[in-house]
RNA sequence: GUUCCCAUCGUCUAGCGGUUAGGACAUCGCCCUUUCAAGGCGGCAACACGGGUUCGAUUCCCGUUGGGAACGCCA
């Protein structure tokens, strides 16, 4: 057939691709020589987003694969940022992908490749192929082509280009009109692709349009650079979108075209709504760093991603080590899985139990202190109120944890000990303000009471409060509520034994008196 | 419209010819308990449908239905 080529023109382009790399082109940066075979053994993936939004949960997900089949195979894990669209891409995106990334800690080899900045390479490309009669020049306007795709689809047919300048003689040109280059893809015959992840897929040809490679301005589409890119980045493995699978069977014809080895694919499902229709913002799908701002944890959402579309047996929680030792591409599902927050929330909360009280308490001091400032703006020394509140935080950051499901809640719910609560009348639901403030008095009694015996650990408030209780025939939940509201100003919170002891009598009391004079104000 | 892909509890999934169809999240109940969590115990809950193949199909094949994706001078 013609677009299989023969093995000198294989020879030929591949030194000219050689000499082609003049400190001008951004193919030098590419330090790799050209290459007759790939190791499939030595892994190399790429992860490659375009820069045209944030990083969403399912580019996410692929980053996340193509790094643990590299991490697995001791591979090379690389990213290229394919900015080819001038009209879209933005620096904003590409800085919102490698923050994302960053976050997740997904680590790329070597330095990133711009697409876009290798622009004359792909171009070079793409005229050797018309060269060698395996591309040619068209002449097309965008109405004629939409012309042709609707007169196809009336004819029950695929919308199409029809191949009109394929094999015209380019000196039937009209004038002034500036020409792209398209791809001569095979008319007949059928392709089959070896997916990693879907099996054997079987395409015809004639579902297989002759795509353009140089658009009129000379600048490369995608299906070009991809290519490209990929050869001179050695990639071995396709690790991509399910979205790109019919991609596969085009890029495969380039690579045949250019005398390239095509590299493996592995083409994995995508990640849909909770209604099972493509994730979109309507389902609050949002980009990898809002994930980060409500308050999840890196290792969390790994491990979320990691078991959508991936097992290993009835395993649920897979910390990242244990995943690159297990992670295999035929273990993927081919069915699209729906994202669930729920779960990851759960998730989010296990980790967040799991990790370390520095690390939590690092995390969440970004939070505490911008709260802080909020709430008293102008206070000189608000530094050494949060650094001591900060501390009370590390101090009773084991029960902390054990509530809270993302960053955002530990910090909400530990606010407390950095900040004195202010009161609202809706906390008082469960008793009179008579009953809370003959509470709270008798509160302020014991405090006293221990405050005089110098005993102020956990376990003596408790026995204190225990024996109160009993002696006076309170239970001691109904006790304790305007005393939780007092403390922390919220109706939730770890054991009240705890937190008096880690504010200390003196706060406890002042607060117990401001909660008294709030409701008897009220 | 054409082509390709998919189909086990509500959700994520295990299963790879013979299982009481397992686990996790969610949900419900109980226990623990100063609130809320966490934890423990238990409940509810699935093989889309129809044909084959087979001694035997959740599992293999075909079809139906239902989802999804692709078909750009976007990537």
């Amino acid at each position: 057939m013609e677009h299989i080529s023969s093995p000198s023109a294989e020879s030929q382009l591949q030194s000219q691709s050689q000499s082609h790399q003049n400190p001008e082109t951004s193919a030098e940066r590419l330090t790799n020589p050209p290459h007759q075979r790939l190791d499939f053994s030595k892994p190399v993936v790429r992860f490659a987003p375009s820069p045209t939004g944030y990083l969403h949960i399912g580019g996410a997900r692929t980053a996340l694969f193509n790094w643990l089949f590299a991490k697995h195979h001791g591979g090379k894990f690389l990213l290229r940022i394919e900015d080819t669209d001038r009209e879209r891409s933005t620096d904003v995106a590409i800085n919102a992908i490698f923050e994302s990334l960053q976050w997740l800690e997904l680590k790329w080899d070597e330095e990133p490749v711009f697409q876009f900045a290798r622009a004359t390479r792909h171009a070079e490309i793409a005229q050797n192929l018309v060269k060698e009669g395996k591309a040619y020049y068209c002449y097309c306007s965008p109405e004629e082509l939409e012309q042709m795709r609707s007169d196809a689809m009336a004819h029950g047919l695929p919308p199409r280009y029809n191949r009109y300048w394929r094999d015209r003689d380019p000196s039937c040109a009209p004038a002034g009109v500036a020409p792209v280059i398209r791809f001569k893809a095979p008319l007949a015959g059928k392709t089959t692709i070896l997916d990693l992840v879907q099996g054997e897929v079987e395409l015809s040809n004639t579902q297989l349009d002759d795509m353009i490679l140089l658009r009129a301005d000379g600048t490369p589409t995608y299906m070009l650079s991809v290519v490209v890119d990929d050869y001179d980045m050695h990639i071995t493995h396709i690790i991509r979108g399910d979205d790109h699978l019919t991609n596969a069977f085009r890029q495969h014809h380039l690579y045949e075209a250019c005398g390239w080895e095509t590299p493996r694919f592995a083409h994995i499902p995508l990640i849909h709504g909770p209604d099972g229709a493509k994730l979109s913002k309507r389902h609050g799908a949002l980009g990898a760093e809002q994930y980060k701002e409500m308050g999840f944890l890196p290792e969390a959402m790994r491990n979320y991603l990691l078991r959508l579309g991936w097992a290993h047996g009835n395993d649920e929680i897979i910390s990242t080590e244990q995943a690159i030792e297990w992670f295999d591409l035929s273990a993927i599902g081919r069915s699209p899985a729906r994202f669930d927050t729920m779960k990851l929330i759960n998730l989010n909360g296990h980790y967040i139990r799991a990790s370390d009280n520095n690390r939590l308490l690092e995390e969440i001091r970004p939070r505490i202190t911008k709260t802080l400032s909020e709430a008293v703006p102008d206070q000189l020394g608000g530094g050494g109120q949060a650094e001591r509140g900060l501390a009370l935080v590390l101090r009773g950051m084991d029960s902390l944890k054990e509530r809270a499901k993302t960053l955002e809640e530990l910090a909400k719910s530990a606010i407390f000990y950095v900040l004195a609560p202010t009161y609202s009348a809706s906390d008082n639901i469960h008793a009179t303000p008579e009953e809370s403030i003959k509470n709270l008095d008798f509160c302020i009694q014991i405090i006293d009471g221990l405050h005089d015996c110098g005993q102020i650990s956990q376990n003596s408030i408790e026995t204190a409060v225990r024996g109160f209780c009993k002696d006076n025939g309170l239970k001691i939940g109904d006790f304790l509520y305007p005393v939780r509201v007092a403390l922390t100003g919220k109706k939730i919170s770890p054991s009240l034994f705890e937190v008096i002891e880690i504010l200390g009598l003196k706060e406890v009391v002042a607060r117990l008196h401001n909660y008294k004079n709030f409701l008897s104000c009220a």
